[in-house]
DNA sequence: TTGTGTTTTATTGCCTCC
DNA sequence: GGAGGCAATAAAACACAA
């Protein structure tokens, strides 16, 4: 059995001392608190993180501890518990991040097959000007400009290529790699409303079902 | 055994609320 | 103004590799 688990109590150091030393024994020793006060204090705090005054009096006589004692464990454990929570939600936003940069990968992927395959029914109805070919470019082309992927201005400045025609067909240029640090923003806000974490339950896997987890 | 990093208990100072 | 909470920090206790 190791110390961790079963440490002496402040009375059972103090006990061996002698009386007239024991107060200041008991105000010196630091000693970890042994494994019953803890369970019965973690008990209490899942029930109640923030214990009345009367309560943290009780459950300090019941432990042989002091009410300062208990009240100061709250406290430090409601730290701790912040800071683990903090830590869990830091690292919910990394995978979140982390899907959404996949997300944005396998879509400017699917968007430059798109564009070839534009590009070869364009130059098939140049060649041909067979009518039912020339449809089905018209057809893509709608399918293939997306309203997010319309820049608002076509221009140099913004380091996008100038618009070629009014179709907008070639405004993605090797510039549009960049990955849109207000549409990674958005996206994230769009993961968060999708799937929420509550503090208790954010790691519950069935909590989170939103087709982008998919990815 | 010892050096080092981590965890736990305790203190201090500031802030808010009644 | 006092009580209680929180953040930052100190210091003791503990774990563990070398």
């Amino acid at each position: 059995m190791s110390m961790r688990e079963m440490p002496p109590t402040n009375s059972d150091i103090c006990a061996q001392s002698m009386s007239s030393s024991l107060k200041k024994c008991k105000d010196n020793m630091r000693r970890r608190f042994n494994d019953e006060q803890i369970k019965s204090l973690e008990n209490m705090f899942e029930t109640e993180s923030r214990p009345e005054l009367r309560t943290k009096q009780q459950l300090a006589k019941r432990l042989d501890l002091q009410p300062r004692q208990v009240a100061i464990w709250f406290q430090n454990k409601r730290a701790r518990s912040k800071s683990k929570q903090l830590e869990l939600e830091y690292r919910m936003l990394q995978i979140s991040y982390e899907k959404l940069g996949s997300k944005y990968e396998l879509l400017k992927k699917e968007h430059e097959s798109l564009l070839t395959q534009l590009q070869r029914l364009r130059k098939l109805t140049e060649e041909g000007g067979n009518e039912e070919i020339q449809n089905e470019g018209n057809k893509l082309e709608t399918e293939v400009k997306p309203e997010q992927f319309v820049p608002e201005t076509c221009s140099p400045e913004f380091g996008l290529p100038l618009c070629e025609d009014s179709r907008g067909i070639d405004y993605l240029g090797p510039e549009s790699d960049t990955l849109n640090m207000a549409q990674i923003a958005d996206g994230l806000s769009e993961i968060e409303n999708e799937c929420r974490f509550e503090s208790r339950t954010f790691l519950d896997d069935s909590a989170c079902r939103s087709p982008l987890w998919e990815f």
